[in-house]
DNA sequence: ACTAATCCTTCCATCTACTGGAAAGTCAAG
DNA sequence: CTTGACTTTCCAGTAGATGGAAGGATTAGT
């Protein structure tokens, strides 16, 4: 499989293909003869699986152990929990976060005529 | 006023004060005879006033926009308010988006059993 | 066998919004 | 006169890709 059925295969840019395994995330895949890489059922499966963990927005760094995790069939479960509890808390405080922001600009935006005339609480708010 | 002190009048770190000018995104300031960046109150004032828009989350575009019409007595609070409304869109977005992954990674958290075994639903919804 | 289209390669640059650090110049106090 | 705090410029690096150029490989069609 060249590099463009495997990108279709998995779902991620033929770019960040490359890009995933110049920075060593996964294997560096085996190249035919002319200097193509060549992928396996194998090596597209953990393509797909790192694609789904950045859509859950684990970091790379984060992928890395889900990945190590995956491959390894001895795991507990207990050490893939705590990556996923981690990230579960990075979601909640930026959710308390942007219910903050958005409280407070929503009452803003609401406050705002929207008119042609110069007065803004929102402008006031800032400066 | 030096830049240290404007930092802290603004409370922007130094780095970014300069980094604000480099990028255009406030006035270069003037310069003492050896070549010291000396700033005024109305400076340090334009500062800030970025400083609280970057923490309400508008991005360095938006600022730029915001900053032109905080410094335009002839606006109108609809421009203001156009942007405002953008960013609020933007903030819900995400927040549909987190809200999304939280359930799901909520979900699969409390699936997992965290202990020594390596069944893991975590594992399995991604690869 | 030739050609055009498509694919692939590497390398370098760009994006956002800064931040860190090195080397060197300046200023105020003691 | 020295010490320490402050400032300058410049270069590099962060995360996570993405865009594009220049050139080689492959394949389908004629």
């Amino acid at each position: 499989m060249n590099i463009g059925a495997a990108s279709r295969a998995s779902g991620l840019p033929t770019k960040t293909v490359r890009y995933y395994a110049d920075i060593g995330l996964v294997e560096p895949p085996s190249r035919t003869g002319a200097g193509y890489r060549s992928y396996d059922d194998s090596a597209v499966r953990k393509l797909a699986f790192v694609r789904r963990a950045r859509e859950f927005g684990f970091s790379i760094d984060e992928c890395r152990g889900l990945l190590a995790l995956y491959e390894d069939s001895n795991r507990s479960s207990a050490d893939v929990k705590r990556i996923a509890e981690a990230r579960l808390e990075d979601i909640e405080r930026k959710q308390r976060e942007l219910q903050c922001l958005h409280d407070e600009l929503a009452h803003l935006v609401s406050a705002c005529a929207g008119d042609s005339r110069p007065d803004c609480p929102i402008i006031d708010r800032l400066g």
